[in-house]
DNA sequence: AGCCAGTTGCAAACGGTTTGCAACTGGGTG
DNA sequence: CACCCAGTTGCAAACCGTTTGCAACTGGCT
């Protein structure tokens, strides 16, 4: 029997393919533009979440403009697609989200040298309901960052 | 016997006296000053994270400037008599914090009228060590907020 | 009373993000 | 396959929270 996770992230398969994403797209009735398809292709290919400037870097020069990538990320977080991240550098961080998968879980970054790991432990489900049970919330859930000294900045 | 909290947050104490902050201001050798008694005066009578408007907006107008607020609770920030939250809405959110106290703890917020409950419960530890020890971090620590839709949103 | 490091107001700068607009184009229609 | 237009783009300006340079001011010590 294999380790069950309680909760099926965008870990489980590892890499969407490129014509996955842009039929989820084309279904939404949104076009597949090159600044989309390159945007989705850096995404697809980085494990962690990205800034938007971060993106912009990864492009091509001359790609596309720093604002369509603002536009792209907002239009695919809306749609599901991409899932918005909060390191509290004061920049939004994205990452791609597998279909059917809402993209939930957590990370554990680096303070000095911002490396990230993802994490799969999220915060107890039980606990979080008597949270919501005792003060009357529904549809309760959180943000959560871990934060630390990593391996190589310890030394 | 009372109920027993495993962290002694803020929550124990409910205000602090101003006398007793700002003789805290003095042994640090740090100025008593207009604008920052009226700043310690309002974060002493709220019992939420506040941002810097929120403050300024409570002040008798023209009593301070707002960059000397953004000052004031940089510097409160790093004498650790105000911790710093973010609900993720993009403005710092600030509350005094007890001396002896890291502030440390969470609130749930509703995402509809922002009504804001200070949160007791905290990430289990035993779960943030064995996330530290597997990724051999340090020091690590998280940041965690909950959200939802109060009672009153709910009808 | 006098001094000076620390503090303040003001205005400008900053960095991430959004937006108005006119030119352009993906992809469905006939 | 040519046409058409809603959706998309680049560019520049606006926005918003936050920081900063600077010259005037002041709390608290001698
Ligand atoms: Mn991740
Ligand atoms: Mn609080
Ligand atoms: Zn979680
Ligand atoms: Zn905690």
């Amino acid at each position: 029997m294999k380790t069950s996770c309680q909760h099926r992230h965008r870990h489980s398969h590892k890499k969407q393919e490129l014509a996955a994403l842009t039929s989820r797209l084309r279904r939404e009735a949104r076009k597949i533009t090159g600044p989309r398809a390159a945007i989705l292709e850096i995404l697809r290919h980085h494990p962690h979440p990205l800034t938007n400037k971060e993106i912009f870097a990864q492009l091509p020069k001359g790609e596309c403009d720093l604002a369509t990538i603002y536009r792209a990320m907002q239009m695919l977080e809306k749609l599901g697609m991409v899932k918005r991240f909060d390191f509290g550098d004061g920049a939004a961080r994205f990452e791609l989200v597998g279909e059917g998968d809402d993209g939930h879980h957590h990370h554990l970054v680096c303070t000095r040298c911002a490396e990230v790991v993802e994490i799969a432990e999220c915060f107890p489900e039980e606990i979080e309901r008597r949270i919501a049970n005792t003060n009357g919330f529904t549809g309760v859930t959180h943000r959560l960052e871990f934060f630390g000294l990593c391996p190589e900045c310890q030394k």
